[in-house]
DNA sequence: GTCGGAGCTGGAGCCTGCTCCAGGTGAGCT
DNA sequence: AGCTCACCTGGAGCAGGCTCCAGCTCCGAC
């Protein structure tokens, strides 16, 4: 079983080593294991929730979630709350998607229209 | 042609009284006419801009990037770089989008799996 | 004319989510 | 033994984006 150290686990997270200590202060992260020396030693284990973490917090989820969310993975018998929050987080990036695409709509609808006016004045030029 | 008091622009554009001004101030919004005695008075073309930057903001665009789009939206002359803005601003809609998508799926994912372990446990207690 | 509510200004404060020290320790090389 | 360097802790600081406040003014209703 493969382990990584502070720098490691950074590098593959994608977080900071500053944002894993952080996160383990907050709660987030479980107490990671240590060496003998007091170095931190991250698992298999803990760098896939951190990679899980990442999707959720890059999808907009709150630290204050992320916290309870982590919390839950402690115990076993959270299971339903972690599914029903996750349902919940699910319903928000669907319903983030619908609202990007309508915007998306809306910006490019503007910008066809910039060009229709760069177009009309640059015949009324010639 | 209607006239809104900053309570309306607030109502209809989602923005707080407090962040109109903030936004005048940082130049986001243009100067917005008074009345006599020194109280704002909104126009349709205001209320049009803050529809777009409302559009703007709640796809991430940063107050620095608002900021030049209102700068510019005052110089008939830009409307080249106003293009240039909104198409790479659609861009990373577009990416953002994705990256949903994806995250969505790994999301839902895990959910299928948290349910996979919930039957299996329910089933190895009956 | 006076009362109450909405608005004005300038500036301070706040919340989130990190990020950055200072001062000290563990560990592998030479 | 001595270097170097990654890491440790606790706590301060920071950036972005508002939000709130004091103290004052305007103005429509009564």
């Amino acid at each position: 079983m493969t382990t990584y150290s502070p720098a490691e686990a950074a590098e593959q997270s994608g977080f900071s080593i500053d944002t894993l200590r952080y996160y383990e202060r907050e709660g987030i992260l479980p107490r990671i294991e240590r060496t003998a020396g007091g170095r931190r030693v991250y698992s298999d284990g803990d760098l896939w929730m951190l990679g899980f973490l990442r999707c959720l917090r890059d999808t907009g989820m709150s630290i204050e979630q992320l916290r309870r969310y982590g919390e839950m993975s402690r115990d076993d018998n959270t299971m339903p709350e972690r599914v029903a929050l996750l349902e919940e987080h699910a319903d928000s990036i669907r319903a983030r998607i619908t609202e990007l695409n309508a915007i998306l709509t809306r910006v490019e609808e503007k910008t066809d229209w910039y060009r229709g006016e760069l177009r009309r004045t640059s015949d009324a030029a010639s």
